[in-house]
DNA sequence: GCCAACGTTGGC
DNA sequence: GCCAACGTTGGC
């Protein structure tokens, strides 16, 4: 089981409207690194849920990995501000995942506060101008994570 | 609103 | 393939 961060403005897509809905498909992902690690997801993987563009920044809750290699609805419709005229059904370029909400921690894991507690390599979301909206966590990290955030709260 | 980081695009 | 211009993300 590997460990996830994913960033989602809270005015756009909070944990308030994930705990809401109980399952979300993450699409408008348009970047490749990004979309490279969903495909390396497996159902099972957890994910930090991280406010991003808030004030503050930081991790609020945890999700769960249910399904993978879905494909991105959002790049066919020219409607969306995620359309991409590049895809095509036969040929899609963007993929998602669906999570399901795990829960809320108890208090926010600033950003500010994961500077002080992690290095640029144990965390990489603390690299200052980082804009990747999904990036791995190393199990280890994960658990420091956990015992610095406590139980989620359903 | 500004700026750093960095991905993407297009001319050559 | 190189690189300048441009766009986007996201912190502050």
């Amino acid at each position: 089981m590997a460990w996830w961060l994913m960033k989602s403005e809270p005015e756009v897509y909070g944990i308030d409207h994930l705990a809401a809905e109980g399952t979300t498909l993450w699409d408008g992902i348009r970047n490749y690194q990004a979309r490279n690690f969903m495909r390396a997801m497996a159902p099972g993987d957890q994910a930090f849920f991280y406010h991003s563009n808030a004030s503050p920044p930081g991790i609020v809750g945890l999700m769960e990995v249910i399904e993978t290699g879905l494909v991105d609805p959002s790049q066919f419709d020219p409607a969306s501000k995620y359309h991409d005229p590049r895809s095509s059904r036969d040929n899609p370029r963007w993929d998602c995942v669906r999570l399901a909400y795990r829960g809320r921690f108890s208090r926010l894991l600033s950003l500010e506060e994961l500077r002080r507690t992690y290095s640029v390599d144990e965390l990489t979301v603390v690299r200052q101008g980082n804009r990747l909206s999904i990036l791995p966590v190393a199990e280890p990290i994960a658990e420091r994570l956990l015992l610095q955030l406590g139980p989620v709260q359903p």
